[in-house]
DNA sequence: TATTTTCCGTTGCAAAAGCAACACATTATG
DNA sequence: CATAATGTGTTGCTTTTGCAACGGAAAATA
């Protein structure tokens, strides 16, 4: 499976070649995009970090994603049924292909060889994404605030190969991550240390258990 | 967009062209698939409902996905970091199309035009299975059982144009699906009807705000 | 470097959700 | 049809979570 298809050179070797598409950058906290009036909208993350970040009436913010390199978002991945503010934000400096989702498997008028790869490649990245769509749905069906943490670092524990790694979130972010507040959170980080399940150094998690 | 491809005539038509496939039907309450040991595995529901579950550690059962004609699934669709079971049962009599992934890009020994098809509308078809994932995520970060059940219902009226419906799940499987204590739900749902939300008759839901 | 802003860690109290148990209704099944 | 199995509706009690508020640490910024 082709999994380790390298975008970057991609965008390096046709980035001039083809028209139907724009290559935008973005500082910290810029709004890379907004799920409203897009239609059809895809985006690659080419470099750096972005949230997804929805606005709820009661004022919960909630991380809904969080993208890497290489990551695929934008409007066509949603029917908006919600009236809740959806923005992309840009968690450092970020560089992003936008692209409308029609063009994609139409021909460029150049028949350009950036369009078809991506086209071929496609499939497989918007597999890749429901793979993590469902990794997250996991999580955030667990029942408890203890579950749900200790699910996430058995997550980066199997991603990092290591019982010991950095958050990629600031505390406070990665509770609007898993969707609880952040004290309740905090008091749980608390309860989990003294139980013996995991020590915290800084930033860092060392996972105890089994 | 082709989103209305139509994978019953489809198979009708190839059912007997490609080897590469397997066809199945199966009963009520049957255990279609598990996600443990079916590397690779993707499988179209071409009739009837079915639901992924899991029964974590604790014995809660959670209702990860719902699935009805033309949805996706399979083990392909999910890295197994998880220690819990996951299985697809057959909520009715359902017929299920089982594919291996690397398969369909690969082109089949007979050239078949059915695998040549079905590599075109893929993406499209995993595209909606995302817009529907994301959905799920949607309800599942709302922070209150109450909010749970007003974002379901919201997404049923919009489905089904219609400001009163019926309820694709017993209320038991309900509350598995919003992942939730199906008591503490029962309680939820008698206030929303106090205060005037809703009513129900039956498994039928009528929404009165707004 | 001084100062503002964000983040961390904590707590008391209130509200929400989970658990357990039960009676009754409805639906399968022998 | 009788009986078993499953689903609905309810409630008292316990546990968990959320909310609000605060002081201090750390980081960003002028």
């Amino acid at each position: 499976m082709n999994t380790n298809l390298d975008i970057e050179n991609f965008i390096l070797d046709f980035s001039n070649s083809c028209q139907k598409k724009q290559k935008k950058v973005f500082g910290k906290n810029e709004v890379v995009t907004t799920y409203i009036k897009n239609r059809n909208q895809l985006c690659i993350l080419i470099d750096g970090h972005a949230d997804l970040v929805r606005y709820d009436l009661n004022g919960n913010r909630t991380i809904v994603e969080h993208f890497s390199k290489n990551a695929l978002f934008g409007e066509v991945f949603y029917t908006i049924t919600t009236n809740n503010e959806l923005l992309v934000e840009a968690k450092s400096n970020c560089t992003v292909l936008f692209f409308i989702y029609d063009d994609i498997f139409q021909k460029c008028r150049n028949n350009c060889k950036f369009h078809q790869t991506l086209a071929e490649s496609l499939p497989q990245l918007i597999l890749n994404k429901v793979t993590d769509l469902n990794m997250r749905i996991e999580l955030l069906t667990k029942r408890s605030t203890r579950d749900k943490l200790l699910g996430y670092f058995s997550l980066l524990s199997t991603r990092t190969l290591s019982t010991s790694f950095e958050l990629p979130f600031s505390l406070t972010d990665l509770a609007d991550y898993l969707s609880v507040d952040r004290s309740a959170m905090m008091r749980e980080l608390k309860l989990l240390k003294e139980d013996g399940f995991i020590e915290k150094v800084g930033n860092r998690i060392i996972l105890l258990y089994k």
